[in-house]
DNA sequence: TTAGGGTTAG
């Protein structure tokens, strides 16, 4: 980080071209202020940024919900007299789309379209996007179908990012129709549209299917990927067929994919959830040798399992451990746990985690409330107020 | 080598 500080400020000072690349790379690293920095030293230079530049930071802030910074940011773009272009307009239909906001994406394509600037393949791809994560799939459809007529060509993230729509609606059959339409319309399949068929297939229950769709990509010259193989493999441990999931992962070790923490991720889980935890805390052990460093999630899982497990102490330990390696637990960490030892009846234990979720100032979540409160008037005591004290 | 779109665990 210090580096890409000095090379930046080596740059302003210079006055090299290449400054909105510096910005760019910021604003991708996650440091948007240090971006920001940079944008008022360059002004301050008397260098103009221009809509590149411009854009770049815009997209940093929206990428971190900094919507103020972002509104502000349009403000002095207008100020300084850079026309919003296309790309310019994207980014803000992106942003809107992915808070579910489709009305403000809606109008922002409005706004676009007063100005003169069409919406191009990207806009419209973004627009499907967001009307399939609010469900809203039989427009995302329309829009695809309307594509053509404004002299637009659907390419294949359309196809992609609308059969993801259909299937994260439960909508695996029009996913499917969609997905046979693809060569049809003069497309190839791309290994991101087998990646959301199979992965469709597998949510929906539908194992087998999922499995020889997998079986079918080398027909279309597509060489599984990591995600094609943490799909598949999440797909046979949900149904429980951790053997044949542990075959894939030679698989595609054989083949030169290397599985990473999320693969890791989804065996650990699925083990712990066939109540394998002990070949699952195996696995976890292994993990630094293979050079992985487990993350919270993964933590949380295990720790999870073993307090479902009733194994108070090592999860106890854990803990401890997690925290020295510098993963912090959080919120979901403290209720996983307090729901398994509450499954377990390990009420006393469950209150230990509560107290220590409440000091770390976190709060139970609603499920976690619930069985607290079931679980202490089956011991008949009951919720009150602070005034009485008796059985409470 | 100046900015934009699609897939995976919990």
């Amino acid at each position: 980080m210090k580096k890409m500080r000095v090379f930046a400020m080596a740059v302003i000072s210079r006055g090299f071209a290449a400054n909105t690349r510096v910005i760019d790379s910021l604003c991708k690293d996650r440091m948007v202020g240090d971006a920001l920095q940079l944008l008022a030293k360059m002004i301050d230079k008397g260098i103009s940024p221009d809509i590149v530049t411009y854009s770049s930071i815009l997209r940093g802030l929206c990428n971190f919900g900094r919507w103020k910074e972002a509104k502000d940011l349009i403000t002095k773009m207008v100020d300084h007299k850079i026309s919003l272009n296309v790309i310019t307009f994207n980014i803000l239909v992106d942003a809107f789309c992915k808070e579910g906001l489709v009305k403000e994406a809606e109008d922002v394509v409005e706004i676009m379209m007063q100005r003169n600037i069409l919406p191009d393949v990207v806009t419209y791809n973004t627009l499907v996007d967001g009307y399939s994560l609010v469900g809203q799939t039989d427009k995302a459809r329309k829009l695809l179908d309307s594509m053509p007529g404004k002299g637009l060509k659907p390419s294949i993230i359309s196809y992609n990012s609308l059969i993801n729509g259909y299937c994260k609606n439960g909508k695996v059959e029009e996913a499917w129709g969609l997905f046979l339409e693809v060569p049809r319309k003069g497309l190839d399949y791309h290994v991101v549209t087998y990646n959301t068929m199979v992965q469709g297939l597998f949510g929906a229950g539908r194992c087998a299917d999922g499995l020889k769709l997998f079986k079918d990509m080398h027909t279309h010259q597509l060489i599984p990927d990591l995600v094609t193989y943490n799909i598949l493999l999440n797909g046979l441990c949900m149904k429980k067929q951790i053997d044949e999931a542990f075959c894939f992962l030679h698989i595609m070790e054989e083949q030169g994919v290397n599985p990473d923490i999320t693969t890791y991720g989804i065996l650990i889980h699925g083990l712990c959830k066939d109540e394998k935890v002990e070949i699952a805390r195996n696995l976890f052990n292994s993990l630094p040798c293979k050079g992985l460093r487990p993350n919270v999630q993964l933590y949380t899982i295990i720790i999870g399992s073993l307090c479902q497990e009733g194994q108070v102490e090592e999860a106890k330990c854990l803990l401890v451990e997690m925290e020295k390696s510098g993963c912090a637990p959080n919120s979901v960490t403290y209720n996983v746990c307090i729901q398994g030892l509450l499954k377990r009846k390990l009420l006393s234990e469950a209150k230990a985690f509560l107290d220590e979720m409440c000091r770390q100032g976190f709060s139970p979540d609603a499920t976690v409330v619930s069985m607290l409160l079931d679980q202490l008037q089956d011991k008949g005591w009951r919720y009150c107020s602070s005034e009485s004290t008796d059985n409470c």
